[in-house]
DNA sequence: CTGTAAAGTGCATTGTATAGCTCTTTTCTG
DNA sequence: CAGAAAAGAGCTATACAATGCACTTTACAG
């Protein structure tokens, strides 16, 4: 996943949710900015401050294999 | 996946590529000091590190869902 | 159109990730 | 065991992520 399709996960998970960014900043305890400028496009977060955020979006980072190329 | 299993993965699919760090540090621009700290459980990286990290590693970073968690 | 809530932005501060250099420790192989 | 390669750690400088606060813009209900 690039950077922006990460983003557009945790936006649309997040109105999914019907939460709104200052209630996910609380629950996950990153900055409200933090999260504004991460939603918006603007940030390189840290691997922590997404965990957090992913956490309370019942969601997980995960590390995988590309899909192999070989025959793609 | 958990800090550690994220470290763990990286880990593990770097030897298997029988890559050191010195040479991953290299391929994926990443500072070999950031590399050993991150490996070694002491760091926090951003998402761009770590994404050039897992590219050259032939790897990926994912957002989903959790396995639903509603009766756990 | 108006008011309100949510989202986005500028500015400034603080903390820490990044990175290079050097040195120590660990892990192999002969 | 000896030597070498790889991994880990201390010290330091710099860049930038995280954060709060105040203000602007966008979206939407009435």
């Amino acid at each position: 996943m690039h950077f922006t399709e990460l983003i557009n996960a945790i936006k649309e998970r997040r109105n999914a949710l019907q939460v709104t960014q200052e209630t996910l900043a609380e629950l996950s305890g990153v900055g409200l900015r933090t999260l504004k400028q991460f939603e918006s496009g603007k940030g390189n977060p840290t691997l922590k401050t997404l965990q957090k955020i992913a956490d309370v979006l019942g969601m997980e980072v995960n590390l995988k294999l590309k899909t192999v190329t070989r025959n793609k």
